[in-house]
DNA sequence: TTTGTTAGTGAACTGCCTTTACTAAGTCGG
DNA sequence: CCGACTTAGTAAAGGCAGTTCACTAACAAA
């Protein structure tokens, strides 16, 4: 059963075509990774000790109190006094974040017509929100419109802003760079590295469906290792996390499940084809379909859709694993019979090992959302905190 | 229109459930990360001298030297003299891997009859192949029988072996331990660290779809950044790759797809649900489904499947921008209308930016995917490279 | 032959984490 | 009440990994 292989010509080496991104990596970046260790526990389990976040870290005591003390000379960080509680040994001092010294600016652009944003605290408590008319303005008026209002809530911030974080619509690749987005007339407008120079600020931009899931997955406390943000609102979007990163895809549109089709021979749709899923899943388009139902009706026209939405997320959850579908946008015409029966149809479609772990709720951010995201984008590439 | 914001409970912290499995890194870590980086140039670009290593990775020639330095004492890596053609300066000498000096074993699963296995070099050049047939065996049998199987390859290699790969069906972690796999009868089997004991040798185990995926990443010249293989045989399975790194899913599931229910009220299928993709794209439902036909018949028929093919895909490419999908199983039912149907169906159901670029085609490797993914298995967890 | 260019190495330095050894400050048990 | 134990935190020295700087080696071109 032995076949000695001579001459065949096994799979040859062939350069793959994409990108090997791999970058060096000097101790200092190591040192920026724990760094952000610190900070990361921190952020998520609140004040602790230094030898507790030794343990934690798998860092040694000593390192540990070394980063603080840096921390601390930055002001990021501080002693909050004595553990409170009777133990055995010295007594441990806590130090935690200082939320509350630094602050961040979130921008969502999700809106046509209003651009929405707020100052926040490292935590992603809201400090003060302040929303602008877009007044029709697109393309480079729109850049210098953004540009004053970012101004505007950077001095309106009570505490220095350690960046802006801001979730547009369109493909957004990873540089913060504005591929497209048609109803802002954006076309290849590097808009992040615009503003970082305009404000002297560093600016972070993400898809706005991708920025409403790590707002979910920081502040909404979903599973990072399969999570998907559905943002219905004129439109339909998604933004994707799986093994606790952002799926950005091949040409950085990964979440564009707006535009599949899902009604053979349905309603026209604005993209120019027929029976894409924002034909009847958009508010829009739900509100004209219960307009004038007594409840009833209404509750099975939801369910209809929700039914054809499952049928859509069927092979997406599978193909994924997902453990959580998060819905985002109006509660009175998503979260009831809609939803119900998108879970139901997706159950049914779907391996028991698929389906029953699922879960398809609301979004717990709500409007949030996207600044919540967006807060995220700046603590995450400022401080590595997510 | 700014809105000063008190007392509004904003998005709180919520611990998040899932994982953060973020560990601290030390400069021996940097050291083993710029080690792979060399490795990996010299396994996709062939012979480089130490600077243009230096360039390429951005590391200094210092470094540079030292790690080759390294790797030729480990054997890994040797001078194969100097760069031949005139320049200026002094003439280059080149360093290349000593693929020959070294081997690996791989061993594929998929067949519910027959262990197959191979030696391969470092750049998957097949050594010699091997076949064994189960004979029934399952669970812990079969574990008894594969560990002789493996010894048997080990023996049979012509090298000192760095490690052993096997694409397994079923559900595995990413430990390697096959959390189920109904056909072997294995459920929680810890293969990986069970065969690594009995071997004294590194072996790796994956999903045997996810590990065509990698094999097709790394030999086929796929791009990393969104690569879905679809694997047909018995069944149909599917492996992903996004964003250059593969999906495992939040129960390692990802990649179910032969379960997906793509035809309402359609047949049963041994899942004991009805109409799933399997049903009608596994080898065996394909063939009954043009046996007796006449040519003209049987290509309406496997173009019918496409179609179905094609709208369970849609959702999935779309939401993550996939680049490629290929197809892996016998040509003569898949390469032609099938494929050619599901990827104009694909590109019918969703939008311009997401169907346009994408390409549906064979998968290269064809029945010795797996084993070459498998070779990267182990390429890629002893050396870092892939 | 001289000049300029490129390849490669040796020495000194810096950054980062570790181990080891210490001090500080509490509880516990006789 | 006091020594034994426990835990928190710091100081000093050592190892590892990368850098810069300075050098030698080996060629082409002028």
């Amino acid at each position: 059963m032995t076949t000695a292989v001579t001459g065949r010509e096994a799979p040859r080496r062939r350069l793959s075509a994409g990108l090997r991104p791999t970058a060096k990596v000097l101790p200092e970046h190591a040192r920026a990774h724990n760094r952000s260790l610190v900070l990361q526990h921190l952020f998520h389990e609140g004040p602790t000790s230094r030898a507790d976040l030794a343990r934690a870290t798998s860092l040694t005591r000593v390192t540990i109190s070394d980063l603080v003390a840096v921390l601390m000379a930055e002001g990021l960080v501080e002693e909050l006094g004595v553990r409170p509680g009777q133990r055995v040994g010295k007594p441990a001092m806590l130090v935690g974040m200082r939320t509350s010294a630094y602050q961040v600016v979130a921008v969502d652009l999700t809106d046509d017509e209003v651009v929405r944003g707020a100052v926040m605290t490292l935590t992603g408590d809201l400090v003060l929100r302040r929303d602008l008319p877009v007044d029709g303005r697109t393309g480079t008026e729109l850049v210098d419109l953004l540009t004053r209002f970012c101004r505007g809530l950077v001095a309106a911030a009570s505490q220095p802003v350690i960046g802006v974080g801001i979730g547009s619509p369109g493909v957004v690749d990873s540089a913060g760079r504005v591929v497209e987005a048609p109803n802002r007339r954006w076309y290849d407008v590097p808009l992040a590295e615009t503003l970082t120079d305009r404000l002297g600020l560093a600016v972070h931009v993400a898809n706005d469906a991708n920025t409403a899931a790590l707002g979910e997955f920081t502040f909404g406390g979903a599973s990072g290792s399969g999570l998907l943000v559905l943002t219905v609102g004129e439109g339909v979007g998604a933004g994707i996390m799986v093994d606790g990163a952002r799926v950005r895809g091949h040409g950085d549109a990964a979440g564009e499940l707006g535009h599949v089709t899902v009604v053979d021979h349905g309603d026209p749709c604005a993209c120019g084809r027929r029976g894409c899923l924002e034909t009847v899943l958009s508010v829009p388009a739900l509100r004209r379909a219960v307009d004038g139902l007594d409840t009833e009706a209404a509750d099975a026209a939801l369910a209809s859709v929700g039914r054809t939405l499952g049928v859509a997320l069927a092979p997406v959850v599978s193909a994924l694993n997902l453990a959580e579908v998060l819905i985002s946008g109006p509660a009175d015409l998503l979260d009831g019979p809609l939803r119900e029966a998108a879970l139901e149809t997706v159950r049914e479609r779907t391996m028991p090992v698929i389906g029953s772990g699922l879960q398809v709720r609301m979004a717990t951010l709500d409007e949030d959302v996207v600044l919540a995201g967006a807060a995220v984008l700046v603590l995450s590439g400022q401080l590595g905190v997510s």
